[in-house]
DNA sequence: AGTACCACCTGACGGC
DNA sequence: TGCCGTCAGGTGGTAC
């Protein structure tokens, strides 16, 4: 969803200077060899945005409130760093709580290693996944949401494919079934490539989803069962209580 | 290998 | 009115 919009409200452009707001969520002091640059390609891995600039590329990471947005006239009140293009454009990344990072990097692959980040689950397919999950003795829930195993499934994808999945969030990873594996794998990659779809057209997440129903004693709009609050590996969960096993 | 806990940060919210 | 504690979340670190 972002790698949309960037590519939407940046891509192409001269850049004509890199303000930055906030040096907290700048991992680098270099930005300013952007000048002068353009973006010419975006990828994505997990939740880390990486765009060419010819030589090196601009990393984008999150957090948790991190967001991009292009103005004209008016910068957004958390704008941390913001982008002016030589047309009169901007691109303003902000991030009330500056958990999120700007930085450079040589190149993705670069960055992936470097940070020991999993495959993309978009980019594999059910086999890989079976052998990255064979033998890990963890809560699955926990192995979702580690960065090493897959790249790109925070705290509600989580809990969001575990639901779509039917699975309780305290399983062992290792005694999931195969066809709850298999069940599990396309449910990440549904929520993944649906949350792009309708976030990238500004949407809010459809009432078929856990999202909206995180609140403990609401009803779940799949079975009617009861959902769930709960902590597991340090986060708060929510699941249903009757058809996630 | 897996888990627990802390720190980072700020706005929202409930209690008093 | 306003202060205070708590919570939320991603990541990276430490300790067990």
């Amino acid at each position: 969803m972002y790698a949309r919009y960037f590519e939407r409200n940046a891509l192409g452009r001269t850049i004509a200077d890199v303000r930055v707001l906030d040096a907290r969520v700048v991992a680098t002091r270099k930005l300013s060899t952007l000048r002068g640059r353009s973006f010419r390609k975006v990828r994505r891995h997990g939740k880390h945005l990486f765009a060419d600039a010819g030589g090196v590329w601009l990393h984008l990471h999150f957090g948790m409130t991190g967001d991009l947005v292009a103005f004209r006239d008016d910068p957004p009140r958390f704008a941390r760093v913001i982008f002016d293009f030589d047309d009169g454009a901007h691109l303003a990344y902000e991030d009330m709580r500056l958990f999120g990072v700007v930085d450079l990097t040589p190149s993705p692959e670069e960055f992936i290693r470097a940070h020991n980040l999993g495959p993309d689950p978009l980019e594999i397919r059910l086999p890989e996944f079976r052998r990255r999950i064979a033998g890990r003795r963890g809560r699955i829930k926990a192995l979702l949401m580690s960065q090493d195993f897959l790249a790109g499934l925070g705290n509600l994808y989580a809990d969001e494919a575990l639901y779509r999945a039917s699975i309780h969030p305290r399983r062992p990873a290792n005694r999931l079934r195969d066809d709850e594996v298999r069940a599990l794998f396309i449910a990440i990659r549904g929520v993944l490539r649906e949350a792009i779809g309708f976030k990238s057209r500004g949407g809010d997440y459809p009432a078929r989803y856990l999202v909206p129903h995180r609140i403990e004693g609401d009803r779940c709009p799949r079975c009617g069962g009861t959902i769930r609050r709960t902590i597991v590996a340090g986060r708060t969960t929510y699941f249903c209580g009757r058809h996630q096993r």
